[in-house]
DNA sequence: CCAAGTTGTCTAGTTTAATAGACAAGTGAT
DNA sequence: ATCACTTGTCTATTAAACTAGACAACTTGG
């Protein structure tokens, strides 16, 4: 009843979902396939003609799917060669000098950093004990999404003193780094006083803006940085993609 | 920063799914109201075109939407009235005498049966156990989905002896009920002798065929059915989309 | 170098999702 | 009876998914 390919592919027919574009399914069931362990790390997937005459669709859709996979950062194509499947992960060191771009640049990757969103905002209790502000002062809040050659790696949200950083958002709009930011407010050497990490799924937001499925394990890693001389400069939450990323802490 | 209207939908941008068609991002995003208790049982849902500039879409693809969650049960849309939601269960009532179109038509509902696949196959060792046979003797296999009003109710299993039976899913085909079939093979008054209840979620094959979310619950129903001379005819295993049927045991 | 096999890109055509607008048909309250 | 509001149906158009086929660009193994 049930025509299953070597690999276990399922037909068009059985991955045939209402109000869900094919080349999606077609994306899903692979991804489900190497998230399972059915391929290994640097394995070959079979040839896009292959899939396609496997699932009985055109090679584009196929196409159109790998793009998705590799979007995700599950896979990476070689012309001429193949597409590989890409589990590794990231490793992502914590200490007293932990900057995203560094460590991305430092594993020969191409960082990125692209602010979704930002607000002025009342304080909350949280947030103000970490600032060392009163509760209700006004902080900056900025959302920002870090990529790794434009893959998602992590979504952060990040609160900054309302006062002296008043126009982070457009600061960091034109210097795209958390860092260059902090510089052109005169603070230099921040440092990483803490960092609080635990575990969570994914939420609906969270899950699109990293491209991640809604059921997939995030790291939530709340931290707080400070000036040379110890005082606070800026508390984020941000949120890992536990696919793609290894958090390091050495000691 | 989200736009939120007073009964919490998302705007259109809020709900953009790569690969998946607005209608169902819709769809399942009053899915996931109606579920949480946001709307009551019989209460009205918005109008058509005020759901569509609230989402920011065609009324149209509203439509679509409403016709997908009726189709899943979960409403009902009465013409020149409105949509209302339908959270009501369709009560079960498990004894001697179970069949699906007879409990179904007491409802006042349309009760439907269709094969969907059908084999010849070995005996495993529990079904061999359960309808007398030895290991390995040629079983029928039929795979029925039935629905009540045309919303899927449950997919079932069933297992009949291979000899006896084994032009069984060309009659059932015929005939479309259990009931019948086993009247044409001269079994007129068979009973339910045990029936075997336990939950679990839907898999993929099943959510597909029971129009449900993956992560919907089911009710995993495995029972016996003998003659009235207490041989074993028929045995079951049955997944009962548990929003939609509530099993009642009396004793 | 060559040949087989792979991904990348292009053009073209069909099917379907989504938009847009109009009006018919039904409901319910006044 | 009427009026405001609802769902149902129709036609037409645009945008995008999917199909089809061809060929270029590249890799690998012989």
């Amino acid at each position: 009843m049930l025509t299953r390919t070597p690999r276990g592919s399922l037909n068009k027919n059985h991955l045939l979902a209402r109000g869900i574009m094919l080349w999606r399914c077609i994306a899903d069931d692979f991804e489900q396939m190497i998230l399972v362990g059915r391929y290994d790390n640097a394995e070959r997937l079979p040839a896009e003609s292959e899939i396609a005459v496997r699932y009985g669709v055109n090679r584009h859709t196929v196409r159109r799917a790998m793009a998705e996979l590799a979007a995700r950062g599950l896979v990476r194509t070689e012309r001429g060669s193949g597409t590989f499947v890409k589990t590794d992960k990231l490793d992502y060191r914590i200490g007293e000098r932990t900057r995203f771009s560094e460590i991305v640049a430092a594993a020969g990757h191409e960082a990125e950093g692209r602010l979704q969103g930002h607000r002025l905002e009342p304080a909350s209790d949280e947030i103000a004990a970490r600032l060392g502000l009163k509760l209700g002062d006004d902080v900056v809040r900025l959302e920002i999404v870090r990529a790794a050659d434009r893959v998602p790696i992590s979504v952060a949200t990040t609160w900054l003193d309302g006062q002296r950083f008043c126009n982070a958002a457009k600061v960091f709009r034109q210097l795209r780094s958390v860092t260059r930011m902090l510089d052109h407010y005169g603070i230099g050497g921040y440092r990483r006083k803490w960092t609080r990490i635990s575990a969570a799924f994914a939420d609906a937001v969270d899950a699109g803006r990293l491209r991640l499925s809604v059921h997939r394990p995030i790291m939530v890693v709340e931290s707080l940085d400070v000036t040379s001389d110890d005082k606070p400069v800026l508390t984020t939450r941000g949120r890992f993609a536990a696919d793609r990323v290894a958090l390091i802490v050495e000691s």
